[in-house]
DNA sequence: CCAGCTGTCAAACGATTGATTTAATTCTGC
DNA sequence: GCAGAATTAAATCAATCGTTTGACAGCTGG
């Protein structure tokens, strides 16, 4: 029934993480019950108490299991491309590119559809985002306060809060993108196409390099708000 | 206890509606159960399904609630922006500005904080997104397609899947900055700032505009993938 | 005045949840 | 081949879930 039940030769132990990833990966990690998981596993019940103490166990492995290696990835390629180009700036682009391509990278650790993977880790940013497991928070924070000053180097003269809000933006873009993407084949009526992963890279890339150092060469636009500009009956 | 419960003037049936609004808010609609829609809304048990036949009629009520005249008002702002313009195309910041200036129409026909508001409508694009009741689906598909073709003819030349993707990833931009405002001031330690709503949506729109047009002016840009500017010993 | 409807109530329903235990079994490493 | 770890089926636990019931109060229209 499962693609994962079956393989008794793998430990019951990775079998349940990654029935758990697939599971939580398309339902949410609300929906699933750990009956549904060690089902799935083709594993006893008993079996996530016995491996994780419990439930919440198991969810703070799967978080960590990609998130960690994701954020470290992150430092590691902006602290080469800082090495590389020594105290200049490094161009948005290529901040954004080590913020992205990380997942690149671990998708191919996972035993996960690349769909899925992406599926995932759209929800952990984005619904689980808010209760991590203090040691992968740890990392996170360090790596976002890391690219907020690669960011505001790369982009002189902007305002530091500016900065987290052209972030926050990215991010949400990048999340959204990843968790969603059937989504836009729905609503689009296949109008969308089938683009590769390293396109929708390069789509993801360009948009947000545009978002970002947006109003940098035209220093004469300020916080000028807008309001609206056509008057509404409501 | 709550700010709903006790208004024992206001039908009970709009308690619940506006009980359910703020839990599904800042808990999500899978997390709140009936009985803390009721004890917050000082009703009875039975209530919800009195009132609503079942928990999901009372979540549809919510979701439909808001997203149809969202939606509606983003058409009319559309058509007022064309029916103005005459045959040329609308500039790509009026065309944001008409999809996302609804949000603040409407939050004040809410009882809900602007906060509260903009992270249930957040939940609802980004979570709930994909099971909407058909008659709410239908007018969101409407307004899809009504606003690609009014970016399309914004930005003459872009492939319709080149315009698909932005629009997906100007709208994750939108939903993940309404949910997860929060999340940013607590990653950031405050360097965020305490932007007004219109600064925020001012943010928004010149950000996402950059996104949306660009390579515009910069003809020569193709579709030429981006690989890893750094290998990475991975 | 009372029949009829609506709203509300406490109480209980059956189902499912995560967790735990027991005891028997299988696997594995030394 | 033995010891210990891993895994199993089965049963149980308290808690919570969405939903249902039947009774009761308040009101209205005739």
């Amino acid at each position: 029934m499962s693609a994962v039940a079956g393989d008794s030769k793998v430990a019951t132990k990775q079998r349940l993480i990654e029935a758990a990833e697939e599971l939580f990966a398309d339902e949410g990690f609300d929906r699933v019950s750990v009956r549904d998981i060690t089902t799935k596993a083709g594993a006893n019940v008993a079996a996530v108490n016995y491996h994780f103490g419990s439930r919440e166990g198991l969810v703070a492995i799967v978080l960590a299991r990609y998130i960690n290696p994701v954020n470290e990835e992150r430092l590691a390629r902006l602290d080469a491309l800082e090495r590389k180009i020594g105290g200049k700036p490094v161009p948005v682009e290529e901040v954004l590119e080590a913020f992205v391509r990380p997942f690149t990278t671990q998708v191919r650790r996972s035993e996960l559809t690349e769909k899925l993977f992406f599926k995932l880790m759209g929800r952990m940013f984005g619904q689980e985002g808010c209760n991590l497991p203090p040691v992968v928070e740890t990392v996170f924070v360090n790596m976002l306060n890391r690219f907020q000053k690669a960011f505001a180097k790369a982009m002189p003269g902007l305002a530091a809060d500016d900065v987290w809000w052209r972030i926050h933006l990215m991010a949400g873009a990048m999340i959204h993108t990843m968790a969603h993407a059937d989504t836009l084949q729905r609503f689009s009526g296949g109008d969308s196409g089938s683009p590769t992963l390293e396109q929708t890279l390069s789509r993801f890339i360009r948009f947000t390099a545009a978002g970002m150092r947006q109003g940098a060469d035209d220093p004469h636009e300020g916080e000028k708000p807008r309001g609206p500009q056509v008057e509404f009956p409501f």
